[in-house]
DNA sequence: TGTACTTAAGTTTTT
DNA sequence: CTTAAGTACA
C-alpha cells in the first residue's frame, strides 16, 4: 500500500511517519519539502488516521496550494476539492465568507488589494486634511498594515509620541471606512477570521475538532498573526506539523518572524526536530557556494546541506563595466547554453528589484531571445482590468467608495473633482457611501444629471447581476460604462481591448468551472453558498477570485522562453541554470536594508535562496556602473560575492569595452580577452573562455576612484561648462565641486546632477 | 470640466 | 527613464 514511502530517505521517512504529535521539520532549499508534506498528509489518510476533511493545510501562495493538490490527487484515489488546502488569506476568505453574520460582514464584501487599499488611504487622508509631507500615504498603509499583522486594532496600540498617535488615530478611521464600505483588505481577512475564532467559542471547538491535523508549509514566512492563528485552531488538541527553513526567511519586511520556529518548539512541546538536510537539485559547487555564504549568518538553528551527486561545475562570477555590459554578457551565455541543449524555459535570470528587469529584457528582446517575466503588472492589476472589475464590484457592493471614485468619472462623464468632493464631504457628515448620498441628488445642474445617470447605470448592473451570467454581465456592464467605446477611440486602446475580452474568457472559464464544481472555482463553491442568487454568488467568487489570485495562471507557460523575476519570486522554483544579476552594494545587498537591523542577514538569506535555485550552472555577475533613473550610479561589488570561496569560482574575462565616461573603467577587462563577443564558437562549450585571474584584479573600488578628476573639464545641464575643484564621498554621496564658466561655484551630486565630462 | 502639457519625484522584496 | 501630480488653456 505505502509504495509512495519507498522513496524516501531515512529523514524524509522519519517526518512523514511521525506519531500523532506536533512537530518541526528544518527542511533545507530542494531536500523535498513539498513531496515531505504532501506525503505526510497522504500517509495520515490512507492509514485512517485522520479523513480529508480532518486536514487543514497552509501555504503562502496559490501556486503551493495547487501544487499540493495534484500531488495529492496523484498519490490518493480522493477528491481532493472538499479539503481545506489553501493560503492564509484564501482559507480565511472562505471561513469569512462562512460566517460572514458573525464576522459582522456583508453578504458580499469585497477585498482590497493593495492598490486599492493605497487609493483608500489616500483618500481618505486627503479627505481628513492629513499632512501628506509628514504622513505619506505609503507609510499610514504601512503602519495599518503592520499593526493588523501584530494581531493589533487601534484600541490596542501603545502611541507613545504624538506622531504615533496621529497615526494610530487614522488607523481607527481606516477601519470604520472600511466597514462602511464592506471591504477589507489582506491583513483584515487574517485578523477578522481570528477575532471571528476567538469570539465565538462554539465556533472555534467544531473547527479545532474538525481539523485534527494542521500542516503548515513555509513555516518561517508566518507573521505573529499567523502563528496565533495557528495556535488557537490547534488548540490542546490539535497536532501541527510545520515545515520551514530559517535560510530561507526573506518576508521579514511584512511581517514573518523567524522566532515562530522556537515559539512553536516551546509552546508545543517539540522535542526534536527532524533535518532534512540531503540536497537533490544542486551540484556539489553550488551548494558549497550557498553553505559558505549562508555560514556568515549567526543565530542559525544550524543545518548544512549535502548531496550525493558530484561537484559538478564552477560558479561563473562576471565583472561588467555597466549593466549594458552585463546584459550583453547574458545574451550571450544563455544563447550559448541553449545551443548546448538547454531549454530556455530551464533558465533563470534572477535579479533583486523589478527596476532591474527593464534592461535586461531590452537586451534580450533585441538579441531576440523570447522570455517571460514573472511579477510584472498582473492581469487583474491592470488598468482597463480594474476599472470593469471596479464596475462589477458596484454592481455587488453600491457601498464600495474605492470602486465609486475610481470610475465615477471613468470614461469622462461629466463628473468633475468638485462633484466628488460634494459627495464626500456629504458622505462624511451623513456617514454613508458616496452611492447612498449620490441617490440624494444633493449635486446640482449639469453635473447632477451626470450622477444621476451614473447612478443609474450602476443601477442597471445590480439588477442585470442578479440573473445574468457573468460573461454576460461583463459584456453589458462594457457596454453600458461605455469602457469598450472609450477604449476603442483610444488611439492605443486596442490591446486594452484585448485584455477586457481576455476577462471575459477569463469569466466564462471560471463561471463554467464553477457551475460544474471543478477546480479551481470549485473549492470556493462551498465558500458563498449561503449568499444572494446564484449568478450574485458567482459574481462575489470572481471578485475575491480577482483580487487574491491576480493572474498567477497567466498564459504563456507552454512557450519555450527564459524566465525573468525577481529573487523573491524565485522562491521554490528550480532551473538547470540561473544567472543572478546586479551583485553590488547597494542593490544586492539592498541599501535600504542596511539601515535595519539584521537586514543584511535578510539580504544574506535572500542570496542563498537564488544561489539554491540552480542545479547545474550558476552565473553571477555584476557592474561597475548603472542606469538608475537616467543617471549613472557608481557600484562596487557585493560582499557576497566575496563570501564565496575563490575555489568554487572562474571569473570571466571579456575584452576592454570604452566606458561611458570616456576613461578605462577598473571594472572588467583588465586582462586581455580570451574570447571575443564576435567569435563563432560556442562559448558555454569552450573551457579556454574562462580564467582565473588573480583576486587582486577584482578587489573592490578604491575611494579615490571617481568619474571625474579634479581639474576635469564638465558640463552641466544647466549650469554650463566648468571645471572640477574637489570632491569628497564616494559611492552615492559623491558629491564634486565645479566651478562654472558663467553660474560660479557649485557643490553637486553626482547621484543626481547630469554631468558630462566636456 | 477635460485635456494637453510641464514639472517633480521616486523607485525592495508581495499574499 | 518612467509615473504621478500640477498647471494652463480650450
Amino acid at each position: 500500500m505505502n509504495d509512495f514511502l519507498a522513496r524516501l530517505n531515512p529523514e524524509q521517512l522519519q517526518a512523514v511517519t511521525l506519531p500523532r504529535q506536533s512537530a518541526l521539520i528544518l527542511a533545507g532549499a530542494g531536500s523535498g519539502k513539498t513531496r515531505v508534506l504532501t506525503t505526510r498528509i497522504a500517509y495520515l489518510i490512507q492509514t485512517g488516521e485522520v479523513s480529508p476533511a480532518g486536514v487543514l493545510a497552509v501555504t503562502f501562495t496559490n501556486k503551493a496550494a495547487r501544487e499540493m493538490l495534484t500531488r495529492l490527487s496523484a498519490m490518493l484515489p480522493i477528491n481532493t476539492r472538499g479539503m481545506w488546502v489553501g493560503t492564509f488569506h484564501g482559507l480565511c476568505n472562505r471561513l469569512l465568507r462562512t460566517h460572514h453574520r458573525d464576522a459582522g460582514l456583508p453578504q458580499l464584501f469585497q477585498i482590497l488589494d493593495s492598490g486599492d487599499q493605497q487609493s483608500l488611504v489616500k483618500r481618505l487622508a486627503k479627505a481628513q486634511g492629513v499632512d501628506e509631507e509628514k504622513f505619506p500615504p505609503r507609510q499610514l498603509q504601512n503602519f495599518i498594515n503592520n499593526c493588523k499583522e501584530a494581531g493589533l486594532r487601534a484600541n490596542a496600540v501603545e502611541a507613545g509620541d504624538e506622531f504615533t498617535r496621529r497615526m494610530v488615530a487614522f488607523y481607527a478611521d481606516y477601519d470604520a471606512q472600511c466597514s462602511r464600505e464592506g471591504v477589507v483588505d489582506f491583513a483584515e481577512l487574517l485578523l477578522r477570521t481570528f477575532e471571528l475564532l476567538s469570539r465565538n467559542p462554539d465556533l472555534l471547538a467544531h473547527y479545532q475538532q474538525r481539523f485534527r491535523y494542521i500542516l503548515v508549509d513555509e513555516f518561517q514566512d508566518t507573521n505573529k498573526l499567523q502563528y496565533r492563528w495557528i495556535k488557537m485552531l490547534a488548540g490542546t488538541s490539535g497536532c501541527v506539523f510545520a515545515v520551514g527553513d530559517d535560510d530561507q526567511s526573506i518576508y521579514r519586511f511584512r511581517g514573518a518572524e523567524i522566532g515562530n520556529m522556537n515559539e512553536l518548539v516551546r509552546d508545543f512541546g517539540i522535542t526534536d526536530v527532524v533535518k532534512l538536510e540531503q540536497n537533490y537539485r544542486s551540484q556539489g559547487h553550488i551548494l558549497d557556494a550557498a553553505n559558505a555564504i549562508i555560514a556568515h549568518n549567526k543565530g542559525r538553528l544550524g543545518k548544512n546541506l549535502w548531496t550525493a551527486e558530484g561537484k559538478g561545475e564552477a560558479l561563473r562570477i562576471y565583472a561588467a563595466a555597466n549593466d549594458d555590459e552585463e546584459a550583453r554578457f547574458i545574451v550571450d551565455e544563455v544563447k550559448a547554453l541553449n545551443r548546448d541543449g538547454i531549454a530556455l524555459s530551464g533558465m533563470a535570470l534572477l535579479y533583486r528589484s523589478n527596476a532591474q528587469s527593464r534592461i535586461l529584457e531590452h537586451s534580450l528582446f533585441r538579441a531576440g531571445i523570447s522570455y517571460r517575466v514573472y511579477g510584472g503588472l498582473r492581469f487583474f492589476e491592470r488598468q482597463e482590468v480594474k476599472h470593469a472589475l471596479a464596475y462589477l464590484r458596484l454592481a455587488g457592493n453600491a457601498d464600495d467608495d474605492t470602486a465609486f471614485t475610481r470610475v465615477a468619472n471613468f470614461p469622462p462623464r461629466g463628473i468633475g473633482t468638485r462633484s466628488i468632493e460634494q459627495l464626500q464631504e456629504a458622505a462624511e457628515r451623513g456617514m454613508g457611501s458616496l452611492m447612498h448620498v449620490a441617490r440624494a441628488g444633493i449635486v446640482s445642474g449639469r453635473s447632477g444629471a451626470s450622477l444621476a445617470a451614473f447612478v443609474a447605470v450602476i443601477d442597471g448592473l445590480r439588477q442585470s447581476a442578479e440573473t445574468l451570467r457573468l460573461p454576460e454581465l461583463i459584456e453589458e456592464m462594457l457596454e453600458r460604462s461605455h469602457l469598450k467605446e472609450h477604449y476603442g477611440a483610444e488611439k492605443d486602446g486596442q490591446d486594452r481591448l484585448e485584455n477586457l475580452h481576455e476577462l471575459i474568457n477569463a469569466a466564462t472559464l471560471f463561471a463554467d468551472e464553477f457551475e460544474h464544481g471543478l477546480e479551481p472555482a470549485g473549492e470556493a463553491q462551498e465558500d458563498v453558498a449561503n449568499l444572494g442568487t446564484p449568478q450574485q454568488q458567482i459574481l462575489a467568487a470572481f471578485l475575491s477570485h480577482a483580487s487574491l489570485e491576480a493572474g498567477e495562471h497567466e498564459a504563456g507557460t507552454g512557450e519555450d522562453a527564459l524566465q525573468l523575476m525577481t529573487v523573491h519570486s524565485a522562491k521554490g522554483l528550480e532551473f538547470s541554470a540561473v544567472f543572478i544579476s546586479g551583485l553590488e552594494e547597494g542593490l544586492f545587498p539592498h541599501e535600504n536594508s542596511m539601515l535595519e537591523d539584521g537586514g543584511i542577514e535578510e539580504e544574506r538569506r535572500l542570496m542563498y535562496v537564488a544561489i539554491t535555485r540552480a542545479r547545474t550552472r550558476l552565473y553571477v555577475s555584476y557592474a561597475g556602473s548603472r542606469m538608475l533613473h537616467g543617471q549613472p550610479r557608481y557600484g562596487i561589488v557585493s560582499r557576497f560575492v566575496e563570501e564565496i570561496p575563490p575555489q568554487l569560482c572562474k571569473w570571466i574575462v571579456l575584452p576592454e569595452r570604452p566606458a561611458p565616461w570616456g576613461r578605462t573603467p577598473k571594472w572588467g577587462g583588465t586582462e586581455s580577452a580570451s574570447w571575443s563577443t564576435g567569435g563563432g564558437r560556442a562559448p558555454a562549450a569552450d573551457p579556454d573562455r574562462y580564467r582565473t585571474p588573480k583576486r587582486s584584479g577584482f578587489e573592490r573600488q578604491r575611494p579615490d576612484e571617481q568619474p571625474f578628476a579634479v581639474g576635469q573639464n564638465v558640463r552641466h545641464e544647466k549650469f554650463g561648462e566648468g571645471v572640477v575643484i574637489d570632491f569628497e564621498g564616494r559611492g552615492l554621496d559623491a558629491r564634486v565641486q565645479v566651478r562654472f564658466a558663467t553660474q560660479g561655484t557649485k557643490w553637486l551630486a553626482l547621484q543626481y546632477a547630469k554631468l558630462v565630462a566636456g
